[in-house]
DNA sequence: TAACCGTGGGT
DNA sequence: TACCCAAGGTT
């Protein structure tokens, strides 16, 4: 398509017909900018050349590598994924649609990107593109998001894709949806689809894709200690029912509402841990952080006296400051360790 | 099936 | 500012 060769973009993982490096960028991309996911895509590929290597390594490693990225489940999908590669299609990334949805991490759209990109299996891919060109295209007000919707969409987008080209095709749809309709300000003038197009016809480009709203995001409220000896910090390792999980971070007290110091030392919760009489130095004015379904408000403390956490919960462990660099932290704490290097870092 | 899962950029 | 969006998937 002479539109591709002159506006479609060059990015390394088009070269390519392995469906292992394909895996790879379009799991990194998953709801994630080409800008924010490229130097990830360099960096796994770079630690794990080959299926096997990833299969070998440990989760630590992989969501350290990861860290920053966010929805950190990719991660942890794409290390059992790679598992399954190894143990049940004997080390050989599988390029058709039916064996690579099996993969954990592998949904239809992935599973349709690899088999199309690597065999040019005519598997139609739906992406955010996908549905913004099609809802457009033929004037659909259906929401996307919606079940039947996304049965609908779907089902048109296998309809109307070319199954001689689907690689050419499946690349081309969403580059076009990206560059050319994109979701604000689409250059409808210059559009050689814009004679056909219902919406541009009907004048409801902007309206269209139709998208239900979810609902509001809740409020959180979180306390994290500074606990440290001279050359030991107490870090936490998350679980695996919220968010950012398995991740490590400082200890913590969740409250239901905004809780000023006073009162969280008075809090039951401060006491199953800490001695009542214990210092707090207040670090930071209560930060904001939007998350997907979320605000959390995060405060934090310095307890000077680390004896004066007398209940350690089993999941927070003395590490090395020095090590500290290599456990996968959240933004939270990551951000927070490199504005407070000297907190951690005495010798700074 | 609707809720949940991060982060960053654009408007 | 507050909201939308970005190469989605799992539970």
């Amino acid at each position: 398509m002479i539109w591709y060769r002159e506006h479609g973009r060059d990015l390394p993982w088009r070269n390519t017909q392995d469906p292992y490096v394909i895996w790879l960028s379009e799991i990194i991309l998953q709801q994630t900018r080409v800008e924010q996911g490229l130097p990830y895509f360099h960096r796994f590929l770079e630690a794990f050349p080959i299926v096997t290597k990833f299969a070998a390594a440990d989760e630590g490693e992989i969501l350290r590598l990861w860290q920053g990225l966010g929805y950190y489940s990719r991660a942890r999908n794409m290390h059992k994924a790679a598992k399954m590669v190894v143990d049940e299609f004997g080390g050989v990334f599988p390029q058709r649609y039916a064996e690579a949805i099996r993969l954990s991490g592998v949904g239809e759209y992935t599973a349709a990107a690899i088999a199309s990109f690597s065999a040019n299996e005519p598997k139609a891919v739906v992406d955010g593109n996908v549905y913004r060109v099609l809802a457009r295209y033929f004037g659909i007000a259906e929401p996307i998001n919606s079940s039947q919707g996304k049965k609908r969409f779907a089902k048109l987008a296998q309809e109307v894709m070319d199954v001689d080209h689907a690689a050419t095709y499946n690349q081309a749809i969403m580059d076009f949806g990206a560059l050319q309709c994109r979701p604000k300000r689409p250059h409808c003038a210059g559009c050689p689809l814009r004679l056909d197009c219902v919406a541009y016809n009907a004048g409801s480009i902007e309206m269209l894709p139709v998208k239900l709203k979810g609902k509001a995001s809740r409020d959180r409220f979180f306390h994290y200690f500074i606990i440290r000896t001279d050359d030991h910090i107490l870090m936490s390792k998350r679980g695996t029912a919220d968010v950012w999980a398995n991740l490590y971070e400082f200890p913590m007290i969740e409250t239901e509402h905004d809780t000023p110091v006073d009162a969280l030392r008075g809090s039951a919760a401060f006491a199953a841990h800490f001695q009542l009489d214990a210092h707090l130095f207040e670090l930071e004015k209560v930060s904001k952080h939007v998350l997907s379904h979320q605000n959390i408000y995060a405060k934090f403390y310095i307890l000077p006296d680390p004896a004066m956490c007398h209940a350690k919960k089993s999941n927070w462990t003395y590490h090395l400051l020095e090590k500290i660099d290599t456990l996968a932290k959240h933004k939270l704490i990551f951000s927070f360790l490199e504005k407070n290097k000297q907190l951690i870092n005495p010798k700074i």
